[in-house]
DNA sequence: GAATTATCTTCTGTTACTTCA
DNA sequence: CGTGAAGTAACAGAAGATAAT
């Protein structure tokens, strides 16, 4: 693709506790870099993520939670400790021990997010008999419950995170990492939404402004043509921006400023005006 | 040090399933 | 009860980053 870099980021809130920014401004995906991304998984997120008692409490009422998992379709590719082209499976390539530990380690995961559904006798049979395909099931509530408030803090796991969460609520690590995958899609989306909401009324604020400065022009062209009406016409009013608070003000010739500290200043061409800067913040 | 390869992670688009009006 | 729309879990493939060779 290339320009990936290039993609609208997803820094926005949308209530879900991300980064506010201020002013439009085409930002981009922040995709930590795999450096970085090892950094986190070295230290600090592990050290950052532990669950607080907020997250201990959801713990309370995660007991008989409901585990979704059908128990006799083998999920091939993690099951077998393999890496899938998705999987996170590992944490530092070319570190062969740690990475086979925390395979088996989510190999584990799976097996026991797999015994809490049979010992719970999940009732979604049905379909289980050899069909092969997916067969999709629903979080609970409690589950993506959690899940979403892990998002607010941070809208990607390591490895680690992946697998205490995953345990924590007796779901495959891949499920886990399936949810942060599909949350970060429909962030973005919504982000998407947004900011072509915001760039639709800058769209039309520049319409109308571009509309009223083209009447201005027809104004003056008609003045300019009735030599009579120029002739005692007052000296040209033009269009000045203060240089301190940026206002516009029309003025015939002294002032240029509304702070007359600042008369002495560089008087700054009126246009063009910001078009941008009459457009609403858009709440995000 | 540059090139290549392997591995990992994320994004994107799609499919399949569930829920609800 | 059947149906379509919306939401979302699950998947596959592409691409970028990094470490190892």
């Amino acid at each position: 693709m290339g320009g990936r870099d290039d993609e609208l980021r997803l820094t926005l809130s949308l209530g879900l506790g991300v980064t506010t920014r201020p002013s439009f401004q085409p930002t981009h995906i922040h995709r930590p870099s795999n450096s970085m991304h090892n950094h986190i998984r070295n230290g600090s997120w592990n050290e950052l993520f532990q669950f607080s008692d907020r997250n201990a409490d959801s713990r309370s009422f995660l007991r008989g939670i409901d585990v979704n998992r059908l128990p006799t379709v083998v999920d091939g590719e993690e099951e077998n400790g393999v890496s899938s082209p998705n999987s996170t499976v590992s944490s530092i390539s070319g570190k062969r021990s740690e990475r086979e530990a925390e395979a088996e380690a989510e190999a584990e995961a799976e097996a026991e997010a797999e015994r809490a559904s049979c010992s719970q006798g999940s009732d979604d049979e049905d379909g289980g008999g050899g069909d092969a395909s997916r067969k999709k099931l629903r979080l609970s509530k409690e589950q993506s419950m959690v899940l979403e408030e892990t998002f607010k803090e941070h809208n990607t796991l390591n490895p680690k995170q992946k697998l205490a969460l995953a345990k924590q609520l007796n779901l495959r690590p891949r499920q886990v990492e399936v949810w942060f995958q599909n949350r970060r899609a429909r962030t973005k989306l919504k982000q998407t939404e947004v900011d072509c909401e915001y760039l639709k009324r800058c769209c039309e604020n520049l319409t109308g402004e571009n509309r009223r400065l083209q009447k201005e022009v027809q104004e003056l062209r008609a003045l300019k043509l009735s030599p009579q009406l120029y002739m005692h016409m007052n000296p040209p009013t033009t269009l000045t921006m203060c240089p301190q608070c940026e206002r516009v003000a029309v003025s015939s010739s002294s002032s240029t400023t509304c702070h007359p500290a600042a008369a002495a200043g560089v008087q700054r061409p009126s246009m063009p005006l910001n078009p941008w800067a009459a457009v609403l913040p858009i709440e995000r």
